[in-house]
RNA sequence: GUGGGUGUAGCUCAGCUGGUAGAGCACCUGGUUGUGGUCCAGGAAGUCGCGGGUUCAAGUCCCGUCACUCACCCCA
């Protein structure tokens, strides 16, 4: 007895049918022609790098938990890329020379990571990235704001239903140091502290902060902090509002379209300053949608030029649960315009030529491979979704004429093969 | 890593206190050998996730295990 494989695609991968893959071609189509619209070239890479590249930008959980590795047949150690951030850092530093600054390029490859699948999260999933090298300007978080909500624009969304957070880590690490007084070293655990404030009681937060060496007073500062909210920053140095890009962008008339909140953190430590995340206003979808921010130099594993940047990564997973959350998926697109069909076997080759017609001018044409009642095939080719069918009959095909009809009316017309063309262009729009 | 929920036909699911596996949709064929979507008739399709136990008898009860899923943890 034969015992078969299973068929369900690798955990936490997914498998694309043509209706599935036909919805996510239009909706990545459409952020592709937003995002190119800037001027934004895509180039794309190998998902397999060496896992050092890995291994000191990006943080530590993703090194240890979530990396597919491998040691190839010379010994090498490798990973299947989860994330392209390294890989372009990469590219940039190696064709330094040639590339004329500022660089804008974007990609959208398949990341892997080793993780527990849930809503909004995978192992493999196709990430849109866009980054901006070269430029320390803040007219960059500008362009990056005014793209972000281009994109959402071309997916159908309206500003109701998502909220660009944007904060800076000059000024949160401003506020922490010189409002709250928190030393240097305790930046970071404070800052993670911030990141978890909302899902926590008070207690078990005071708790934390007493763990990780906060005094009560400084506490108590870092709680009347987030109550100020944006008013955090009033109290900041000169030093440290001149270094914050993001307190430059919010004199610009961009800052409308941002949502400021100087305690948003983001996990990886590659960012330096303006650091963003988009999020869904309904509920049902709790993570991030997509985030990103600035580097001041992404490239220094591989060089010694420092090469400042922005950019950010966009997943499939967690953009098409907000699609579908809010309505705005697209219908797939059916494989077919137009089913040829013959009467009769001997009319194959007839049946040919008429598609053959059809696919010079364009359109997509099949025929039938075995022969069938006429009535099962005008079913199928509805079903498929073609808007048409040509029937070839005998008699008909002889005085050099076929018959189309269109399924959504049922309305037939007798035509010449060269009628034939412009009258399905027609049908189709 | 922790906790909850769910595994029965291709899909969605029903199956009561154990007693010969079901429905709808989808699929195939015919009614209509040159005309679909409706209707009618028929058909194919299931190791009831897997393994063990209790029992005369297990889809149903017990134990284990795997998978899926949601949340927590964590987070590009």
């Amino acid at each position: 007895m034969t015992e078969y494989l299973p068929t369900e695609p690798y955990r936490g991968t997914r498998d694309f049918l043509p209706p599935e893959m036909s919805v996510r071609t239009q909706v990545f189509h459409r952020l592709y022609r937003v995002i190119e619209s800037y001027g934004y070239e895509r180039y794309d890479g190998p998902i397999l790098e060496p896992t050092e590249i890995y291994e000191s930008k990006t943080s530590q959980e993703i090194v240890d938990q979530q990396l597919y590795t491998l040691t190839d047949r010379g010994g090498r150690r490798l990973s299947l890329r989860p994330e392209m951030t390294p890989s372009v850092a990469r590219m940039i530093a190696g064709n330094m020379g040639k590339l004329s600054f500022p660089v804008r390029w974007y990609s959208h490859p398949n990341c892997h990571r080793y993780e527990r699948p849930q809503r909004g999260r995978v192992r493999e999933h196709w990430q849109i990235n866009v980054d901006l090298f070269g430029s320390a300007s803040p007219a960059v978080e500008i362009e990056f704001v005014e793209l972000i909500h281009d994109m959402m624009a071309a997916l159908g969304a309206t500003r109701d239903m998502y909220v660009l957070r944007m904060s800076d880590r000059v000024l949160l690490d401003g506020i922490l140091t010189e409002v709250v007084g928190v030393a240097d070293e305790l930046v970071r655990p404070t800052a993670r502290l911030l990141d978890r404030w909302e899902k926590y009681p008070r207690e078990k937060l005071a708790a934390d902060a007493a763990e990780a060496g906060l005094s009560d007073a400084q506490f108590a500062a870092l709680a009347e902090v987030v109550g100020a909210g944006a008013a955090a920053v009033d109290g900041l140095s000169a030093g440290v509002r001149e270094r914050s890009m993001l307190m430059r962008v919010l004199d610009s008339p961009v800052r409308d379209l941002i949502d400021f909140d100087p305690l948003v953190v983001r996990g990886f430590d590659y960012y330096t300053s303006t650091v963003f995340e988009v999020f869904d206003t309904d509920p049902a979808n709790r993570r991030s949608l997509f985030g990103g921010g600035r580097y001041d130099n992404l490239t220094g594993l591989f060089s010694p030029q420092p090469v400042p940047g922005f950019g950010f990564g966009m997943g499939d997973v967690t953009i098409m649960d907000f699609l579908g959350t809010h309505g705005l998926l697209p219908q797939p697109r059916p494989g077919v315009d137009v089913v040829v069909l013959p009467t009769e076997a001997e009319l194959q080759g007839a049946v040919r030529e008429a598609a053959r017609r059809l696919r010079a001018a364009g359109l997509r044409a099949t025929t039938p491979l075995e022969v069938r009642r006429l009535g099962k095939e005008i079913g199928r080719a509805d079903k498929a979704g073609a808007r048409a069918v040509v029937i070839v009959g005998q008699e008909d095909w002889a005085a050099g004429k076929v018959t189309m009809r269109d399924l959504a009316s049922g309305e037939q017309r007798q035509l010449t093969l060269d009628e034939l063309v412009p009258a399905a262009r027609a049908l189709l729009g």
